[in-house]
DNA sequence: CGGCATCCTCGTTGATACTG
DNA sequence: CAGTATCAACGAGGATGCCG
């Protein structure tokens, strides 16, 4: 587990569990990461970036580290030239799964909602 | 809307909605606000702080007006001496307390386990 | 192919002190 | 009571370049 994941536990378990769900799933890219493994069961890494819009290997590398370390998605290297590395959901990964779709789920209602609004707000910007 | 929301919603929507989700409720101390909104329906600024754990004045001030600014929480303020400031959910943030208490579930979920394992780690700690 | 090292920028959190 | 002003610290995200 993250050490930052770990201090989120320690400090706010008793008066809001939500915010460790937050810290486990907030990062950029984690919930599209943890979607498409959902939706494909097995990517490489290459695959994994193509299907996230390109973000930089650096980043990309970084939020697939610490869902490793925090236990939801596991990691496979196979020793061979070129090299070729496999991510998947752990158990732990497939139980967020739900909870991934009601976040997708209410934050598309909401983007329909404030389009919708600002639709109105600004008529002729259309 | 914030501009970070609304950037958010930009940047994000085609990928993966859930990430707008994040950005609305990711602040510290947003999902216990909209928490203690749920449960006792309208709330004063200091009411809230107490049931918050005492975040300072300058953070509890900037978490509630972005969550008035991205609409979920709508403020009464009353002009007399000594001041009455008013906070409860709009409708649109009533429509996200499923999603928090599903926040809240996998968040418990998540932090049982890594105590059970962190507890079978180390045993000779407790 | 799948990274890592380095550097930089920005936003967020928070402490402290003060105010109508 | 319900804030605002100021300042400091930190971490996340990202650009760029190199490597086995």
């Amino acid at each position: 587990m993250r050490e930052k994941t770990e201090r989120v536990i320690r400090e706010w378990t008793d008066t809001c569990d939500a915010e460790v769900s937050i810290a486990v799933l907030g990062g950029a890219w984690k919930p599209s990461i943890l979607k498409a493994l959902a939706e494909h069961g097995v990517l490489r890494f290459g695959e994994l970036g193509r299907l996230l819009d390109n973000p930089t290997a650096r980043v990309l590398t970084r939020q697939l580290r610490e869902l490793e370390q925090d236990g939801l998605v596991t990691r496979t290297v196979y020793q061979q030239v070129p090299p070729k590395v496999e991510y998947r959901l752990s158990e732990l990964g497939e139980s967020a799964g739900p909870l991934v779709e009601a976040l997708t789920r209410w934050g598309g209602h909401y983007a329909g909602l404030q389009r919708a609004t600002a639709a109105v707000a600004a008529p002729t910007a259309g």
